[in-house]
DNA sequence: TATATTTGCGTGCACGTGAACGCAAAAGCA
DNA sequence: TGCTTTTGCGTTCACGTGCACGCAAATATA
């Protein structure tokens, strides 16, 4: 029942065509030495056939290293981006081509930095580029120049349009804002909101939680119309300093019981809520201090979604289209928005 | 970086033992032909040089069709188990090896249908059995035979306790059910809760959801102490008859404003629930009619998990315990539980 | 003792693809 | 024309494993 007609290999696809079993591996990965004519019947069998290549097969002749180049920030042991760095690397290993991983780390806070980093990568020479979009401007330049050079490039978890990028593997960050503002308001309607924001003094990137800022902000302003929304900034550099912030704001605003973050950092509060169980708390992002939080009961939900998931699938659909030479089938990938509680925390892995 | 001393194969093996590659593989395997002797030197240097077979090569090389049974309860398109169903299929074509997946269909509300399931299911003589709980006694007796046979099997979703089986890949009911009784009184303190259970008349199995309908209850008593929780029995075979039970039972009891299920059909009410915009609902399981019903927000949450997933990794797991001949690491495995509301539906595929 | 069977082991083919190599014909160049 | 390079294509080995087959020695059966 399952399967029944095995699939076609590049035997029958040669003798479809008339022609030998390398011809038509060049023709399939471009490897040049092919008249027009051969191309084009070649691949007019492999459209007959519906032929695509055994992927075990490949894995286990590939002997060749695939040479992929990462651009992504530095981070702390701990941070966003150190996950999703492990999980790049996990996913190579899963994936079982052998992807040579090239990590480039640039400093997300110094464009220049950024500048330096993407033109080692360039020197490099990689087969392909996995890379996410900080400073728009230079990104898009960036793009401009692998374009030229023929390199393909994916995004990760966020991106810039208007460039040829193969593949995006991101979320909805609008939608997870709203649906943290939505968690965070189910209990009690708020008569204030305490929303933590991290200082960020002569940075020169686009802020990368504006748009979820503002999915949680329209989702608050539409269902509770005339509700403050407190911005008050903390300096994550200086976490002696975060309580007192804190502090001296609800001794200005004793009404206010919600807080959010829209950030990742909700974990620099949880010594704030711990001393102030009355408030509701929702964050993002399953950080593992973020998941401590969430287990000791100071925040209660987290929005988020699985980094694993997004390293592993784009770094699978954009190895599978380098080796097979065709594009996805789609090039925008949203992941699924996860909610979690102290009672879902169980099984729950970054 | 990733990788770079490569694996051990079963020449190195081999080499290290003293034997051909003949015989390594025939150890493996455990298809006999070798000395206890050579099992020993073979296994000390599997774990010496810590070889793995490389499951892409072994995948290619199979060319013999593993027969596996499975005997789940049979359902209507939509519901639970057709879903597993389906889920297994697509698991059994991803996996790549040449899995002959059988399916042994009862009626989940006869034990007579599961003894003749059972025993037609014995005469395919499969090499492995994927199965659920669903009468205890019967199936404690169904694995005692299996044990026997030494036929190797896995339970999926559910199980019992006490018998030899290789996996269990399932969820934890008892935390799912406390997790619904969270969402559902996370945004108002309820004055009773209405629980909509389902008929079941001379139906002879075990109650499959006993377990999540206690942790539900379990954890309202526990912090809405006195809180009346009343059952509804409504009839899904006569769906005319749902809504006036239900609006009898609301004419009594006006002030109760809180709904849940703690079964999977919660879209069996939606049509109660869109007359009554003022409750607040609660549901488990992904099935698409009750999905429809999150999305057109007459059910606020569902408490659910990816039955693929589920399907997915039980098949995975046991079809290489199968290949490789070692038990899983891990005997029993729990997955995630999911909380889906409209704000997070998208991208939530079954 | 003579013959049949089992045990223990090695060899060889197959799986489908990647990629280097080789070779004739065509094209470029002097 | 005589030489070199490029083009277009076929052949061959390698990847690591599953599994059938073959064969000698040991054991069982007559």
């Amino acid at each position: 029942m399952s399967a029944g007609k095995k699939n076609a290999t590049v035997f029958d696809i040669a003798r479809e065509a008339g022609v030998s079993r390398g011809t038509v591996d060049r023709v399939i990965h471009k490897r040049g030495r092919f008249s027009p004519d051969t191309e084009v019947r070649v691949r007019e069998a492999i459209r007959r056939l519906g032929y695509s290549a055994n992927l075990n097969a490949a894995k286990l002749a590939s002997r060749k290293q695939r040479h992929i180049a990462c651009l992504i920030p530095k981070a702390k042991s701990g941070e966003y981006w150190d996950f999703m760095n492990k999980g790049l690397f996990t996913a190579a290993d899963e994936l079982g081509f052998n992807i040579d991983l090239q990590m480039f780390l640039y400093d997300q806070t110094s464009i220049d930095s950024f500048r330096k980093c993407s033109a080692r990568l360039l020197d490099s020479a990689p087969e392909g580029v996995l890379l996410n979009a900080v400073f728009p401007n230079e990104v898009t330049a960036f793009c401009h120049e692998m374009d030229k050079k023929a390199i393909p490039y994916a995004f990760i978890d966020n991106k810039v349009d208007g460039v040829g990028n193969m593949l995006y593997m991101g979320f909805d960050t609008y939608r997870g804002g709203a649906l943290g503002a939505y968690l965070l308001t189910l209990r009690e309607s708020p008569k204030g909101i305490l929303l933590v924001r991290v200082k960020r003094d002569k940075d020169q990137r686009g802020d990368p939680n504006r748009v979820r800022r503002q999915g949680f902000l329209d989702y608050i302003s539409e269902h509770f119309p005339g509700t403050p929304v407190y911005a008050v900034f903390i300096d994550p550099s200086d976490p002696e300093s975060i309580c007192p912030t804190l502090e001296s704001f609800i001794s200005e605003h004793p009404e206010v019981h919600h807080l959010a973050t829209t950030n990742s950092r909700i974990h620099l509060v949880a010594p704030f809520l711990s001393a102030h169980r009355d408030f509701f708390a929702v964050g993002f992002d399953n950080l593992e201090r973020n998941l401590a939080a969430l287990r000791d009961g100071t925040v209660d939900f987290l929005v988020t979604h699985s980094i694993m998931d997004i390293a592993h699938e784009c770094l699978r659909l954009f190895t599978e289209s380098l080796s097979t030479g065709e594009p996805p089938v789609r090039r925008d990938h949203y992941v699924h928005l996860d909610i979690v509680h102290r009672l879902n925390l169980d099984g729950y892995d970054i």
